[in-house]
DNA sequence: CCAATGTCAGAGGAACTGACATCA
DNA sequence: CTGATGTCAGTTGCTCTGACATTG
């Protein structure tokens, strides 16, 4: 019936009536969340032999994409919370195992594609199916209309927190489809 | 109306219609706000000289608990889902500061309480409100209603996920109030 | 010339594991 | 003796910043 925020919330109403914590309410079980569930995903990851986090956010974001749609360096790190060097090592990683490859761009001789190799491609589809299982797991608490009310609520405070959807080049314009 | 992961389940409904993303359209949503959020949070603490991220989150630990109880290094750790060797550097380097003093037991020779000086009493107090009202700005696009539903779907998340508060001995029998 | 891309080296900050001394 | 506490050394891992060469 209680987690541990209902404890620390109960101490604050004692220590410093005072203080609004309606905000920390909402914010602290959010990053408790995440911490618990990051626990949870980094250990399916490393079931698969990816030891480093983060590295099997790189592989699904490509299978997604691909392979109507390739994505550059920079997007990746975009689309992860990533500064661009940050994504760098971990793609210098992924090539070293043989999960992705790099592709120059034929018409921009500055950019390059990062594509899955049929290794990564076959890891990215297993692990991505453990991946949501063990989420919807995490939620099994929720019914329905739970879950449909909780997505809405975090959308709308992640569109308060600019967590919009980055720009995508419409794919006939910018390039044909090879 | 949309946020970055209506964007990227609408295009995992095109490129693996059958799996169930259910799971992940909550899971991904709470990691995403997560790392907005803890963003900001470590901007405050850096504008009160705590550079190192999760500082201050033991300052208004010890705050929140004293004058009425103390807190050992292993309570903390345990309250900050830290492991005891993690908690161990961020007191030293907060002793280091003049924030914090570790005090002996006295009635038990292994144990030490935690207890803040004047100077890490008054960052607590001053980087605290400065805090909450950052908490408070960042859900204020929800309504009263949505914040308390919002509270009461990540209480269940979070119980489900084992986050319930740690027992905590009874002020009055285990020691004596000093 | 200015802007953008991708890479790299360097630096910094973080947290875990396992061993250890101490003490209930 | 067993178990718990707190600390430390060692290791691992992650990300950012700023500089750079390349190209549009």
């Amino acid at each position: 019936m209680a987690d541990h925020m209902d404890s620390i919330l109960e101490e604050w109403g004692h220590r410093r009536p005072d203080l609004d914590t309606s905000g920390l309410a909402v914010v602290a079980r959010v990053l408790r969340a995440a911490h618990h569930l990051q626990g949870t995903l980094d250990d399916i990851a490393a079931s698969y032999g990816l030891s480093h986090q983060g590295d099997l956010d790189v592989l699904t974001e490509i299978y997604r994409t691909s392979p109507e749609r390739d994505l550059t360096p920079t997007e990746l790190a975009g689309a992860l919370l990533l500064t661009a060097g940050g994504m760098t090592v971990r793609l210098h990683r992924l090539q070293d195992g043989g999960l992705i490859v790099r592709t120059p761009n034929p018409s921009d001789g500055r950019g390059v594609f990062v594509r899955l190799t049929p290794a990564g491609t076959e890891i990215a589809e297993h692990a991505l199916s453990t991946l949501l299982d063990a989420q919807v797991t995490s939620i099994q608490g929720l019914d329905d209309t739970e879950r449909t009310q909780l997505v809405g609520l975090l959308r709308k405070v992640l569109e308060d927190l600019g967590d919009v959807p980055a720009f995508r080049p419409p794919v006939s314009v910018t390039r044909g489809e090879t």
